[in-house]
DNA sequence: ATGAAAGCGCTAACAA
DNA sequence: TTGTTAGCGCTTTCAT
C-alpha cells in the first residue's frame, strides 16, 4: 500500500525540485502554491523523511545510549524510564544496552554505541574503574557516569547524596529510637564509591555520638545476600538492635531472615534500607529507608550529556542529587494514620 | 587525540583506495601486504566504521524498536532485558520507547521508530485494539505484538499460555486443597485478551467441577487495586476460601489486605497470583503463582521480528509460550525442605 | 524564491 | 586483485 517513499518521489509527484520539498518539510518559506502541492503529494504517498539519511547528513543521530548492568533490576529500570521520558521530550531516542554486570560487555556496548554514532552515552558502570580510556573513540564523545569511580576529565558524574541520606537514617535510629548497637550489611570491599560513602556515613554518625562502631557483614547487594548476612548477624551479634542494609534488596532479605528466626521487626530488631524501591512498602513492616530521587538522577544525567553534546569542551562536572529519609515502620515508628499510597504504578500483565 | 576518522583517511594514510579499506574491514580477500598497511593505518587513527553510513547504504539499521507501556514495571523490564540480550547476540541494537500507557504516545513511538527506520518493532501494546493502520508506514514493516487484541494480517503475536496456566492453578486450589469458594480480582472489562483468557479459565474449571462460579471484583492490575479489592472481598464475600489475583501485583496487594484484616495466609484464606515476579517469594507466605516464561516470550518475539525482517511477506503467525505452575505456600502447601533461591538477581545500588 | 549539484561516509558495480 | 565511480536519502551552498 503505502511504502518507502523518498523525497525524490514527492518532488516528482508535486513537480518541484527536491530542495523545495526539503524546504517545505523544514519549515523554510516557499511559494504557498508550491507548498500546497508538496504537502498534498507527501500526504498521498504517506511520505515520512528518512531520519537515517538526515542523521548522516547532519552528523548527529538524535539518539543517546544508555548502558546499565541489568534493566530487569527495578532500580535501573526506573532510571531507564526517567531517562527515556526526558530524552524523548527533547527529541532524543534512547538505545538501551545491558552490560550484564560484566566489564567486557560494557566495553562491547560502548563500541556498539560508538559505531552507531549515538550522540552521547549515559553509563551506569558495573563496578568501580572508569571504562578504560574509551579506546578508539573520540575523546569528545559525551559520556556521563553514575558513580564517581568512573569519573574522568571528560566524563561527568551524577550521584545521589549518599552521605546526607545515610546520615539522616542513622541519626533517626540512634537519636529518635536510641538504638546503640548497629550491624551493617555492605559490599566488601566497596567498589562503588556510593557504597563506600554510605558505609562511611554510618561510621561517622556513630563515632560522632561516641557509640560503638558498627559490625559489618558482607553482602553483594542482592536479596539473598541480605538474608544470609542477617542470619550471620543474628548468630554472631545477637545483641544487635538494628540491621542497616546498604540497599533495600538486602534489607528486605534481612527482614525475611529475621522472620525466619522467629523474631519480629521492629519489635525485636529494627531493619532499614536505602533506595526506596516500590516493594519496600509491600512487606509486613514497611521499610524505613532513604529515597533516591531517580527522576532527578535521570534528568540530571540527561541534562549533562545533552549539554556536553552541544559543547564537548566543557570542563568535567558533578551533580549531587538530594536524598530523602522515608520513615515507615521497620525502624520502630508507628504506622501513620493514613498510609501514603505506593508512588509507583505496578501494573502487570 | 583520536577522533572521528573516515574510511578515506585510512585509505590516504595507507595509500590505497577506499574500496580496499572497505574490503579489509568486511573480510574480503586483499593482498596481504595491503591488508597489513590498512590495518596499521586504521589502528593508528583509531578508526571505527561509521555504522550510520553503513546502515544508510545497506538500507537496514541493525536496530529493533521496543515499545512498552512502562519499563519501570518489573514485568516489562524483565522482558526488555531478555529482548535486548537476544537481539544483541544477533547483532541488533534495541531502542526503547515508553508509551506511558497512552495510546497517543504509542503512536508517537511508532512514528519515531519509523522515522529512524528501525528494522522492526516489538510492541507491547497499551490496551486492546491494534495500532491504527500504522498510517504512513510501510505495510511490510515487521511488527510483533504481545496481545492478540493487537493482531493484524501483518502483525505477529506472541503470548503466554494463559489458559493452561490458570487452569493448572485453579485445579490445584480446588483439587489438591479442596477449596470451593473462589474470588477473583480482575480488570473489568478485560481489554487485553490475556486477562480475558485467565478469567475465562477460572470460570471454566469451576464450571467443569460443578462448583459455584467465582465472585469477581474489579482491579486494574496494580498492587493498590489488589489491596482494595481484597478488602471488598473480605467484606462482601467473607466465606471466600481463596483470592485469585489475575497478576502477582494484585495478589501481593491482596495479601497485605488480608494481613491488615488480622487474618493469615494461607491459614484463613489462600491467595494466589499470576506472573511469578521475583518479589513473589519475598513475602511471609511466598506466593503460589503461574510463571510466565519471560525469556521465552522475549526470544520468540525477537525471532518473529527477525524472521519477518528477512521475509516481509510472511503470513501472520502466533506463538504461544508455555506457562508453569509454581506451588509455594500461599495456597496452603507446606514449605519445601530447601527453598529454591530467588532466580533473579536483585542487585541494587 | 527555486533548482542544480555537491557531499555526509560508506558499499558495490564495473573497469582496468 | 585493485581502483574508479555511482549512488543510499537527505541538506545546503551556489547559481539562476
Amino acid at each position: 500500500m503505502t511504502g518507502n517513499f523518498r523525497l525524490k518521489d514527492v518532488a516528482a509527484l508535486a513537480d518541484v525540485s527536491t530542495s523545495t520539498v526539503s524546504r517545505v518539510f523544514r519549515g523554510v518559506a516557499v511559494l504557498p502554491e508550491l507548498e500546497e502541492r508538496v504537502r498534498e503529494a507527501a500526504a498521498r504517498l504517506g511520505y515520512q523523511p528518512n531520519g537515517l539519511a538526515q542523521a548522516l547528513r547532519a552528523g548527529r543521530l538524535g539518539v543517546v545510549g544508555l548502558i546499565v548492568p541489568d534493566v530487569s533490576n527495578p532500580w535501573f529500570a526506573e532510571l531507564a524510564r526517567e531517562i527515556e521520558v526526558v530524552a524523548r521530550a527533547h527529541g532524543h531516542g534512547v538505545v538501551l544496552c545491558n552490560s550484564d554486570n560484566r566489564r567486557s560487555q560494557e566495553e562491547e556496548c560502548l563500541d556498539l554505541l560508538w559505531n552507531r554514532r549515538v550522540d552521547g552515552v549515559i553509563l551506569v558502570s558495573v563496578r568501580g574503574e572508569p571504562p578504560r580510556a574509551l579506546p578508539g573513540r573520540a575523546v569528545d564523545w559525551p559520556v556521563v557516569a553514575f558513580d564517581e569511580s568512573c569519573a574522568a576529565p571528560t566524563i561527568d558524574v551524577v550521584t545521589s547524596d549518599n552521605r546526607a541520606g545515610m546520615d539522616a537514617l542513622v541519626e533517626h535510629l540512634v537519636g529518635t529510637h536510641a538504638l546503640r548497637r548497629l550491624s551493617v550489611i555492605a559490599p566488601q570491599p566497596p567498589s562503588l564509591v556510593a557504597a563506600a560513602e554510605r558505609l562511611g556515613a554510618v561510621r561517622a554518625v556513630l563515632a560522632r555520638r561516641r557509640l560503638p562502631p558498627p559490625e559489618v557483614v558482607e553482602g553483594d547487594l542482592t536479596y539473598e545476600a541480605g538474608r544470609r548476612a542477617a542470619e550471620e548477624i543474628l548468630r554472631r551479634y545477637p545483641d544487635s538492635e538494628a540491621i542497616v542494609g546498604l540497599n533495600d534488596a538486602m534489607a528486605l532479605g534481612a527482614m525475611r531472615a529475621v522472620a525466619e528466626a522467629g523474631l519480629s521487626v521492629p519489635r525485636d530488631i529494627a531493619v532499614v534500607g536505602f533506595d526506596d524501591m516500590s516493594v519496600a512498602t509491600w512487606v509486613a513492616a514497611p521499610l524505613t529507608t532513604v529515597r533516591q530521587d531517580l527522576a532527578g538522577l535521570g534528568r540530571s544525567a540527561y541534562r549533562l550529556v545533552s549539554e556536553r553534546m552541544n559543547d564537548p569542551q566543557l570542563a568535567q562536572r558533578k551533580v549531587v542529587v538530594p536524598t530523602e529519609l522515608r520513615v515507615r515502620q521497620s525502624c520502630g515508628c508507628r504506622a501513620p494514620l493514613s498510609e501514603n499510597p505506593d508512588p509507583y504504578h505496578e501494573e502487570q500483565r
